[in-house]
RNA sequence: GGGCUUAUGGUCUAGUGGUUAUGACGUCGCCUUCACACGGCGGAGGUCGCCGGUUCAAAUCCGGCUAAGCCCA
């Protein structure tokens, strides 16, 4: 008898299955392929345990699909490039990448992002993924932004790019222009100050009555409340609410604005909330995202108050080149000076920042590279459409956040760890002459560009320095792992790709941008199936984050309680949902596995020395590979729709309550009697076996340990993971219903001789049991499993019809279920007269009378032809009074009787 | 503010119209039984987030509200 050593086998099969080779994707072979569009890890630092979570979920597909047959294609990849590594290089180096040489500063990155995939790649080794290594890649090797490069050259030459200017997102620390995904809010206070604007002509007084309009020495003002005074410069246009008491006088009049005397027009609009501040607003160029809707609505112009150095502009006049922190003050002092400032006071806000380095968030109109995804709304639709989406309600996400996109994406970054864009830009006439796929990879600030000169005019040209959206890169993963311009035959054979697996806080990055571009180049969609993994949060119920200092390492728990462990969490977690991690789902796991090594240790000592033949087979036999059929049944339907935590409660609960604690304990005394071994063994061989192997996609370590102890000397696999994948056997009705009735039997009476205090081995001197003929026809062939399991007498007989009893009517019920249906509205008559007049209906039917339905309504009334006893309105519960018989003693259990003799 | 999701004994969780709501952890009681005491048997513990509606019947369907998560504004 060997101890399960958890961690010590899993050490153990962690590295023999490198050995082994058996996870291996094999090109040529005609097996079906299965391709999984693993999402690149990206690599700012190690996994926390909500990546885990769904790196094994992924794995689960993997392995169940390899057990299903498939040729699977599962790599290990990493994201690599872009922002969040130059932050922490910049960081760790209390630098900011312009004081170093470029190239140098993109190798450093390089070498802090390869040491992160080092200690991820050892942490999918120990979380027991099966990626196959040998299909690697990474998104900042040449032979990746390669592919990227020639997607964009495509896109390019399809018309899709375009360069243009255009407000966007503009971190002025970083100097960079920001997708939206980088942009995140956060609560600070700030001040909101009201101001005095002006009317340009003269007002009637009794405009006076209203709340914030005023009249000093200078004429009649109305007041506007703004958070951001150094942007009166760019103010456009005031608005007020249509509803607003004050808007019939207000609208189109115009008012100057405070130290630049420009004069602007009131307006009306729904979008104004009439509640804040003074109820009316000014709309500059551009403050923020509200402002930029104006924008467009009221076609204002572009003009800029902060430059892409969040300095003031030319427009500013004597602010021009402040810092927006100083300029405020200053605008602040003059509007003091000038009695302009009505009043200053605080206000919490929610402010959209740089997520990284949490500077807000200005609008500046800069040069960027765009590429179209407003046209192609349509065609993402479509194509979402065609895909399996689990959970199906993910995909309403997708296209909630496809109707609502206005603006295309800006796909260029003012950075230097990324793709750079490939083309040069001609200094004179601008130009722009496109690398050639052939010379890519290429980095046109290092390397040449395909002509000396521009093409048009004969002027210079100049590499570009922006680079790639890291979405960019990842978002072309199934045409890279498709060999899409490299491989036609591979391309044609493995595009599109099966499974994309991700999590559902980058539905609108990673899989719109994905179905986006590879649409737009294929024609078809990228995958087959998507699968959406939920959060994991941290114990509290909070999101995991570094900065709040909650992550759960996943090899702690793994030191703790071993892989196999923490997979029972990871399979607890239903798709698309949110979990909290939960140490409980774990420790629950550690009794499983322990459950399950001792009961197969059990069926180990029972199987031992040959390969267990087919035989006739017992009642109880056939009852539980019913069962365990049925089991198979379930689980391939649950692991096919990627519902892992059914699929896995299933099991358990197989193993646990009919394996274990029926199944083997009716047997155990026919094994150590040596009675009908045969059919036995092999029940529990093929019932063993089959379990293990609907546990091994969650548990590879244990059941591989187990197969190879136990099966592997009967069976052609090497390992259990390249097994097929049990199969249902027979579903045979009338043993299950055999099965259950002894099953039920051997309960009852266990429990009595547990609430007897008498040892369930101890014998029990019972010489008959009594029970209806349909019972004891159930229950007669297996008997004899009956009196081993149970310890009764060996002369113990199975008697049909009742001793002398007599029953007692305790209680009469209505059914619900019988009632509803068939009398609609009318049945609550019947409940009501049947709770009302409890003992008399009582009373009757202890009479052997039953009631006819139409006692209880108008002669006239449609009610069936029924009796309430015979056709089952109601339940009729009895109590039994023991006559006995003198020399015995009866007890009733529920079906049937068991008679003890009297010493 | 909008879209999607979630809310069930102390904790976690199953449950897509049928009235006695599943299981686990914890808790309490009993039992050394030859795979497992890290086990078995049993008990206590829930007005299924709140309010309203549909229905003979609602944890379940519909509407509103509250709280949490993700994404967006």
């Amino acid at each position: 008898m060997s101890e399960y050593n958890q961690k010590a086998l899993e050490k153990k099969w962690q590295k023999k299955w490198q050995e082994m080779n058996i996870y291996h994707f094999n090109f040529v072979k005609d097996k079906q392929p299965y391709s999984i569009d693993v999402p690149p890890r990206y690599a700012s630092g190690p996994l926390h345990a909500g990546h885990a979570v769904h790196y094994t979920h992924i794995d689960f597909a993997a392995r169940y699909k390899r057990m299903r047959g498939y040729n699977v294609f599962f790599p290990l990849c990493f994201d690599v490039n872009g922002i969040p590594i130059e932050e922490r290089v910049e960081r760790k180096l209390n630098i900011t990448r312009k004081d170093i040489d470029r190239h140098e500063f993109t190798k450093i990155c390089s070498d802090f992002a390869e040491k992160n995939i080092k200690t991820m790649t050892d942490q999918f080794i120990r979380l027991g993924e099966s990626m196959d290594t040998t299909i690697y890649y990474q998104t900042n090797a040449e032979y990746y932004r390669r592919i990227t490069q020639i997607s964009f050259i495509e896109l390019y030459n399809k018309g899709h790019i375009y360069k243009g200017k255009f407000p966007v997102n503009w971190c002025p620390r970083c100097m960079t222009a920001m997708a939206d995904a980088e942009v995140v809010y956060s609560d600070r206070t700030t001040k909101l100050n009201t101001i005095k604007f002006y009317f340009k002509d003269k007002q009637d007084e009794q405009i006076l009555k209203y709340h914030s309009i005023g009249k000093d020495e200078n004429g009649i003002y109305i007041e506007i409340a703004t958070t951001r005074p150094e942007m009166l410069p760019s103010c456009q246009i005031v608005a007020v609410h249509p509803n607003d008491e004050r808007t019939p006088w207000l609208i189109n009049q115009t008012v100057k604005v405070p130290s630049t005397d420009k004069e602007v027009k009131i307006v009306e609009d729904d979008a104004v909330d009439p509640n804040f501040g003074t109820g009316i607003v000014m709309i500059c160029t551009v403050g923020d995202k509200e402002d930029l809707n104006w924008v467009f609505k009221y076609k204002l112009p572009l003009e800029m108050s902060i430059d892409e150095e969040g300095k003031m502009t030319e427009i500013c006049g004597k602010y021009k080149g402040m810092r927006i922190k100083d300029a405020r003050k200053g605008v602040i002092n003059d509007l003091k000076k000038n009695n302009i400032l009505i009043k200053q006071e605080p206000l919490d806000q929610n402010v959209s920042v740089c997520w990284r380095c949490k500077t807000p968030v200005e609008y500046i109109n800069a040069e960027q590279w765009f590429l179209k995804t407003v046209t192609f709304k349509k065609k993402v639709l479509q194509e979402s459409d065609a895909m399996n989406w689990y959970p199906e309600f993910m995909k309403i996400r997708l296209e909630d956040w496809v109707n609502s996109l206005e603006w295309d994406w800006v796909i260029s970054r003012q950075r230097y760890f990324a793709t750079p864009i490939p083309l040069w830009e001609c200094k004179k006439c601008k130009e722009i002459v496109l690398a050639r796929p052939e010379d890519c990879y290429i980095d046109p600030t290092f390397d040449k560009p395909p002509v000396d000169n521009c093409p048009k005019c004969g002027g210079p040209l100049k590499g570009c320095e922006d680079v790639f959206d890291t979405w960019m890169d990842s978002s072309i993963s199934p045409l890279y792992n498709t060999f899409w311009y490299r491989d036609n035959e591979k391309f044609k054979k493995f595009y599109p790709m099966s499974l994309r697996p991700q999590a559902h806080d980058i539905i609108r990055t990673w899989a719109f941008y994905t179905i986006l571009r590879c649409t737009l180049l294929t024609d078809e969609k990228p995958f087959e199936n998507i699968m959406m993994g939920g959060f994991i949060l941290s114990e509290d119920g909070t999101p995991m984050h570094a900065s709040l200092g909650n992550v759960i390492d996943p090899l702690e728990v793994i030191d703790e309680y071993g892989t196999d462990a923490f997979r029972c969490y990871a399979a607890s977690c239903a798709l698309g949902e949110d979990n909290p991690f939960r140490k409980k789902e774990i420790v629950r796991g550690v009794k499983l596995l322990r459950k399950l090594w001792n009961v197969q240790q059990f069926i180990g000592s029972v199987v031992k020395g040959s390969k267990p033949e087919k035989t006739g087979l017992q009642d109880i036999d056939k009852w539980i590979l019913s069962k365990y059929s049925k089991l198979v049944k379930k689980c391939t339907m649950k692991m096919d729709v990627f519902d892992y935590s059914q699929s896995m409660k299933e099991v358990e609960y197989f193993l646990w309550h009919e394996l274990a604690d029926h199944y083997i304990e009716m047997i155990k005394s026919s094994i150590y009697e040596k009675k009908n071994v045969d059919s036995i063994r092999y029940t529990i061989y093929t019932v063993g076996l089959g379990i293990l192997k609907l546990f091994a996609p969650f548990f590879p370590h244990i059941t591989e340990e187990i197969y190879v102890n136990i099966y592997k000397k009967f069976e052609d696999d090497e390992s259990i993971h390249i097994s097929s994948w049990p199969e249902s056997l027979f579903i045979d009705k009338k043993a299950e219903e055999n099965g259950e009735q002894v099953e039920y039997i051997i309960a009852q009476v266990r429990n009595y001789k547990s609430g007897q205090g008498i040892a369930l081995n101890a014998c029990l001197p019972t010489t008959a049991t009594y029970a209806s003929k349909e019972i004891i026809s159930k229950i007669k062939p297996s008997s004899s499993i009956i009196i081993s399991t149970l310890k009764y007498p060996p002369e113990h007989k199975f008697i049909e019809g009742e001793p002398a009893v007599e029953k007692v009517i305790k209680n009469v019920s209505p059914v619900y279920s019988k009632i509803g249906p068939k009398l609609k509205k009318d049945g609550k008559k019947l409940v009501e007269y049947i709770n009302n007049n409890h003992e008399e209906v009582i009373e009757k039917i202890q009479r052997d009378e039953d009631i006819p339905l139409s006692e209880f309504f108008p002669a006239d009334s449609a009610v069936p032809n029924e009796k309430i006893v015979q056709d089952g309105y109601v339940k009729i519960e009895k109590e039994i009074i023991v006559k006995g018989k003198r020399d015995s003693k009866i007890i009733p259990f529920d079906g049937f009787y068991l008679e003890f003799q009297e010493k």
